[in-house]
DNA sequence: ATAGGGAGCTACCGGATGGTAACCGGGTCA
DNA sequence: TGACCCGGTTACCATCCGGTAGCTCCCTAT
């Protein structure tokens, strides 16, 4: 069939496989076997490069995680002032989740939230963001409130992006991003101290 | 122990404790036999009231989603614009969160999502929100970006909603709606059509 | 030719868990 | 008092699945 493979080889078409299955079937959904049987190869194989399924779901959470943190990051440098960086930050979110629909759904569509190892490291990926957003919000208030205010926005987009990629069809995201960081940048101006 | 119950009361108490178990493990790490534990009984007993763990699960979905539909239902009907739509669907919405963590952690903090027949239970309630929110958004854009943007503020209080219930703390359910309402009717207001 | 290493496979184990069959025991009513 | 209803229990089955031991086969280098 599909030839032998070099380890390292092996082990990238692994990854890349897998992260389709898992986005599929989600973490208890999708079997070694089912995961090993896409990629062509049977089980053991899996565990010469994984020490198990845990390890193996761990690193790909870590592998998206890493893409998307880079994607935004470099955007956002460029930023000059609040809003353009605003507007950058999404563009690459969007960016990211449009060609990355597998991604984006093992990171925020599935079951890795519920288990607390997985939970860690999503947990930190969001926090990450939301620390990114916070410093945006420029109104007086207190640094809870502010945190919260942050993670809705984190929110916001993958609200907006768990639609898009639930239609399965491809989305411009570039337009979704100008819609989605003008409500956001218009809204985090409106936010008043007390009320 | 806990003596003997009706059947009604059982199927009750029994709702009651796996939202419990459930939100904390999520669906495949709760088993049967924790639930009957957590509940008191034995694991048959379960099975004399859901023909099923998913059949269990589900209810728990139906259930928790109805409460929440209900709320806001109730609180938006007595709106009477636009903006106090706004304001009164979040603080209805806030408020469930914040006295019905273990039903927000089942809709929104699980795995629920990934399993297809959960998924369609939950997109369900989602999307509902979704088109409850849709109207607001007065800008003359196309249907679809309408849904997205929609979608996108059911997210903005899903992700407020989870870090809030994930710091374990009781919280301000008014105080943190007026904010998040302000931001949404606010960016509601500045999305402009094409661009 | 042949030895060796590394990629891959077959076959298996054991634990966890959803689900069930068959039984028990106490309160109620004739 | 004795039959029966019904909520509850014990003990079990069957299956799925993560993980592993040990072998095979091919390619390469000497």
């Amino acid at each position: 069939m599909s030839h032998r493979l070099s380890a390292p080889a092996r082990r990238e078409q692994i990854l890349h496989v897998a992260l389709e299955v898992f986005a599929n079937s989600g973490f208890h959904g999708a079997s070694m076997n089912d995961i090993a049987e896409a990629a062509g190869v049977t089980k053991p194989v899996l565990y010469q490069h994984f020490d198990s399924k845990r390890d193996l779901y761990q690193a790909l959470i870590e592998e998206v995680g890493n893409r998307l943190r880079t994607n935004i990051g470099k955007a956002t440098a460029e930023a000059t002032n609040g809003k353009s960086q605003t507007e950058l930050g999404f563009r690459a979110y969007f960016r990211w989740v449009a060609d990355d629909h597998d991604g984006f759904r093992l990171l925020f569509g599935s079951g890795s939230r519920r288990d607390d190892e997985f939970n860690e490291a999503i947990r930190k990926i969001i926090a990450e963001s939301a620390r990114a957003v916070a410093p945006l919000i420029a109104v007086d208030i207190d640094e809870s409130h502010r945190e919260t205010l942050a993670h809705a926005l984190v929110g916001l987009a993958e609200g907006a992006s768990r639609r898009l990629v639930g239609l399965g069809q491809d989305f411009d995201p570039d337009a979704i991003a100008a819609e989605v960081s003008a409500l956001a940048w218009a809204g985090l101006r409106a936010v008043t101290p007390k009320d």
